[in-house]
DNA sequence: CTCAGCGATACCGTGCGGGTATGGAGAGAC
DNA sequence: GTCTCTCCATACCCGCACGGTATCGCTGAG
């Protein structure tokens, strides 16, 4: 089979990003002959040239750029069976949950509940990100995690809808819009909407937002506008309003983990959210409708925790 | 970050497999003492205990499952790392397309042709196989498959739908129900239903079918019955018949390819195929619809191959 | 009680990963 | 042209860790 080892593909990994030996090799902490020579056996045991050697410039060839993509996913991926390894075997057993401030659709306090009475609940310990939070899923750093679809990429994890909400313009009681019963997405051209950390950079060039807490209180202070889902308004302060937007598409609140996890723990979480996002919006055929296969399947196992 | 070594993943794989030190050993051809100090050291390194060791018996702890099933997806992504990297270096640069024979729709006469007709377009080599199509898309053996929606898993796959049909009942002229207009799926109680090697293992006990010709044959011979999208009728001897199966939901060939490749050789193929497939429906709308991100990204870069 | 099976431990050799010193080839300065 | 600087490859050496053999210790079966 002839697999590539997991150290000499940190190795390749930090030459093909450097395109540079002598720093990948002060980035590894070891020196540059050690580490030519690893490449050297590396391309020898797969029979092929990853990096073009000009005496002045390294270049990655086509199945360099191949196997730096590929390798990050293995590292990844290694990283990621360590870290829920380690966690599956802790002596404290919990789930972790992530979720963004404010982003829960009000539902997570229900959930939480209704979670806790189940027979054999894990603690459940909330982890709150603004940004990135799917990374911490693949990473292996949670266990699962709110998210609002659309979302950019959802593709190794596997979902459960739970809400879906029409999406509100909150602006500040003295703005322009404040007083209008509807807008559309034209009517905010020009205006600075948030960026989070980690989302798109190219797009919108406002202040960057860590929380909710600070996102209204920038709104307030007229330094941005926001498009939220329609729960926001629970966490309401007085000088804010929210205008529905009528051409914005309704977004979808999803419980998220990884796919392909089994745990028992994790499986009854999942359904237990989708029943009380069933309950609460009446939508009960669609409880448990869409939970995909690999949790569903351990759905029955006897005991367990979180990995 | 402390990553656990391929090498060491292979070793715990075997023994969490065997539950048997000696077995393990003997597998992976050496003894069993260094056997047992790897796996003692994956254990003082992650900082968990892997398997409870009872002195007649080795079984896996709860973090030991978890480190089984992330561990195997490591290894797999490292032997596809292997594979996709040498065949990406490969002197002769070609597209892997991997097909079940009679299982193109008629379609892939005309994107062979329209292929090749694109500026840049690599020789495509074609691989049949009647079970496991998406598996060599996972082993990074091939750069792209046909198959068919419904379909047990796509995860980490992309796909592009190519054309949806209706499903027949193929039966020989001489069965029961070659005279009905049309038939439903109750109607099929009893008969015996092709199994191809690596499909549902619990559900149709007939024979095992490895190719087309070898299913028509069998069929023909009332060994059994099967249904099928409704091209195949192209490809029929003249002692089958076909009937419409009314509540068999429609069928959509797709093509389907790994997540995240980048080879711009691949992203043509795929726009071609789905030009081809509009134009032969009449769908045009539908076309380059739905081609998943990281293809498209690439349909603009400069040249390179199959990856 | 004895024996057999199996994993852990002890001990040893060698191969490989890593270090230092040096070579050699291309690009730029003059 | 040649001098020099940069940067990767080669040569050589060392220590460790991986793998092998021998043996121990535990435990369950008879």
């Amino acid at each position: 089979m002839e697999r590539p080892e997991v150290r000499e593909l940190v190795y390749f990994t930090a030459v093909a990003e450097e395109l540079h030996f002598g720093r990948a090799a002060a980035r590894l902490g070891m020196s540059q002959p050690p580490l030519s020579r690893a490449i050297q056996q590396l391309e020898r045991r797969l029979g092929v040239a990853l990096l073009d050697r000009g005496s002045r410039r390294v270049a990655l060839t086509e199945a360099g750029a191949v196997l730096l993509r590929e390798g990050r996913t293995v590292l990844d991926a290694a990283a990621a069976a360590a870290r829920r390894t380690r966690r599956a075997g802790r002596a404290d057993p919990h789930l972790v949950l992530v979720i963004k401030p404010g982003g829960d659709g009000g539902l997570l306090p229900a959930i939480l509940d209704a979670y806790q009475a189940e027979p054999g609940a894990l603690p459940v310990e909330l982890v709150c990100s603004f940004g990135e939070r799917e990374l911490l899923l693949r990473e292996g750093r949670a266990d699962a995690a709110l998210l609002h679809r659309p979302h950019p990429d959802l593709t190794g994890l596997d979902t459960q809808d739970l809400l879906t909400e029409p999406q509100f313009l909150v602006v500040p009681r003295s703005h322009r819009l404040a007083g209008r019963t509807r807008v559309c997405l034209d009517d905010l051209a020009g205006e600075p909407l948030p960026r989070w950390p980690g989302a798109s950079e190219g797009g919108s060039p406002g202040p960057e937002v860590h929380d909710l807490g600070q996102l209204l209180h920038l709104i307030a202070l007229r330094r941005m506008v926001a498009v939220l889902p329609s729960s926001i308004r629970d966490q309401f302060r007085d000088d804010l309003v929210a205008v529905p937007v009528e051409d914005a598409e309704p977004t979808t609140l999803v419980l998220a983990w990884p796919e392909h996890a089994t745990s028992p723990a994790l499986a009854a979480f999942v359904r237990t959210a989708a029943a009380v996002a069933g309950k609460a919006t009446g939508t009960a055929a669609a409880v448990a409708s869409q939970a995909t296969g690999a949790v569903a399947a351990v759905a029955g196992q006897a005991t367990g925790h979180g990995g």
